[in-house]
DNA sequence: TTGTGTTTTATTGCCTCC
DNA sequence: GGAGGCAATAAAACACAA
């Protein structure tokens, strides 16, 4: 047989001092307090704050039990929230480095067109001298230009490009990329960016 | 009022330490 | 082996939208 609703309130009365109540707020401050200073307190100091409190010693250890799953679990939640902002602030300083990278590229595009310009015209000059040595029969200074033999010419300026170029090249090629050092920073991850 | 999600109190089972 | 802590979970209390 089904317990009626005036069964159900007697059995209530009747548990009333086992029934689950909330803390009343004078009780949950003093716990508060008390878990500010000490969040793992002794024996002795919980059966005193229960004493005080007029709760069942185990009452009180069970709630510094949860307080400190709670206090844990927010904590957890705080440090995935900073997490969060270092992950975002990395994949912008990625964007910026690739952009970065980009523009290093087309720079890098813009002087091998160059250089390959320079040889044409330096195949041109050299088949002009031929044809002028052709003409007296005997050989004719390579270099006139009054800054004498320490000046190599646009020549060697195109050097230092094709030198920088090449350092590029490798970029290009994924070696040598100084940045390494940014993707381990901060992370302490050694995957690779890329896969963003 | 009621259904539903969240918070709080309490239990259970396992682990570690003395 | 007992005491106490922790994680997982149950269940009561509460908040709140519809």
């Amino acid at each position: 047989m089904a317990p009626t609703n005036s069964d159900i309130w007697a059995q209530s009365i009747m548990c009333n001092d086992n029934m689950r109540r909330r803390f009343n707020d004078e009780q949950i401050k003093s716990l508060e307090n008390m878990f500010e200073t000490e969040s793992r307190p002794e024996l002795r100091t919980k059966q005193q704050l229960a004493k005080r409190l007029g709760l069942q010693p185990r009452q009180v250890a069970i709630w510094f039990q949860n307080k400190r799953a709670r206090s844990k679990s927010k904590q957890l939640e705080l440090e995935y929230r900073m997490l969060q902002i270092s992950y975002d602030n990395l994949g912008s300083k990625y964007e910026l480095l690739k952009k970065e990278h980009e523009s290093l590229l087309i720079q890098l595009q813009r002087l091998r067109k160059l250089m390959e310009k320079d040889e044409i015209e330096k195949d041109v000059i050299k088949s002009e001298t031929e044809v002028k040595q052709d003409d007296f029969g005997l050989p004719l200074a390579l270099c006139e230009d009054s800054r004498g033999i320490d000046y190599l010419g646009p020549e060697s300026d195109i050097l230092d490009m094709a030198q920088i170029a090449d350092g590029l090249s490798e970029i290009e090629n994924g070696y040598n990329f100084e940045s390494r050092t940014f993707l381990h920073d901060n992370t302490g991850c050694t995957s690779p960016l890329w896969e963003f």
